[in-house]
DNA sequence: CTATAATAGCTAATATAATTAGCCTAAAAA
DNA sequence: TTTTTAGGCTAATTATATTAGCTATTATAG
């Protein structure tokens, strides 16, 4: 019988197992029971096997992030901007644990590709702070900081890392004043 | 033919294969095939086969890493110790590219082995904080936040994921200056 | 509206790696 | 020297990915 299935459901299927199963249970055996199909079927619509899938859920999962930062920076600017975005970032990590992990495989992945996909988060950065006076590698730095930081942060949050019971929220707001303050720091005036 | 292996040797093995053929190549075959075992004799040592391996070489990576700063900490204080610490930590990540990753899998083996495991590093930078006048919170505050950014920012450089061509070094001194300003700023008179 | 082609599913077969069972001998210990 | 244990092996099993080739449904061309 003909499912009707294509590129796009399947690749939400697969972020959905990660999510609700774990990382682990990503496999096409999985994949294929939860869709209705057999296993081989699915590579009607990935030639390249659970491979093109996995490198796929990565670009879709980074796609997605992109999107819900963009949404929650507009209509903001400055600092309230940023914050917004790094909650974001933060919220879409722990709120999928799995596609957040199946992101970081671009180890295996290295590409053009994966490059492209967060460069759209990326450019949502570099608008928010093209309103503050900086000069070009100031941003970059800046941009680069706050990914390695958001990321890092996430990771080791929703992995449990992090043992002290203190309040992660806390953590989080004051690394982000930290950075806002270095920004600030290497204004003029002030900005905020 | 006894070999003489033990869980050292094999884990010292594996990690070598993470870092010289990539992580994908961590698999009973080829770690038996380097050692000039078959890969059944592997349970010998590893009864919880691969998952077991997986997770001491997780162990091993963030033993070593701790050792590694923990000696370059050593007759350096404040500021000077923090960086020491810091570019201990990324050459390490650069250096080590497979085992780096292997590190961060403690999404599967999230447990208390893990958070000890982590909490050699943490001990260091509270050692080194200990010489600012912080209380309490906010040690664990900036520990946090240095945990993030540098697996983040050495997990991105090491994958290649930040594309433009300005200078890492530049970059991951920036943070660092950033980070300590915020330090700084959160004593009375000045640290340094 | 029919004939044809392409698509998306299936089953069966193959390949690769992990794992288990059970044997065997070198080394260590009694 | 005898016994035990540890660490290797081979053979068999299991699990999943993948390939090959068949078939029916859908879409398209005439």
């Amino acid at each position: 019988m003909k499912m009707g299935l294509n590129r796009t459901t399947i690749i939400e299927m697969a972020a959905n197992i990660a999510d609700e199963r774990g990382i682990s249970n990503v496999t096409l055996k999985v994949l294929a029971a939860e869709l209705g199909v057999k296993s081989p079927s699915l590579y009607k619509h990935f030639n390249g096997g659970l491979d093109e899938l996995n490198k796929e859920l990565m670009l879709y999962g980074w796609h997605s992030l992109e999107s819900k930062i963009t949404k929650v920076a507009i209509g903001r600017a400055k600092d309230d901007a940023i914050m917004a975005i790094c909650y974001a970032y933060r919220n879409f990590a722990v709120e999928h644990k799995g596609l957040f992990e199946a992101m970081q495989w671009y180890n295996m992945y290295q590409s053009e590709e994966h490059l492209q996909a967060t460069q759209g988060m990326v450019s949502v950065f570099f608008q928010v702070l093209d309103s503050y006076e900086l000069d070009e590698e100031q941003k970059v730095h800046i941009v680069r900081m706050f990914r390695g930081f958001l990321q890092g942060f996430s990771s080791i949050e929703s992995h449990g890392g992090y043992g002290n019971p203190l309040s992660l929220n806390e953590s989080f707001d004051f690394a982000l004043k930290t950075i806002l303050n270095g920004i600030h720091d290497l204004q003029g005036g002030m900005g905020k």
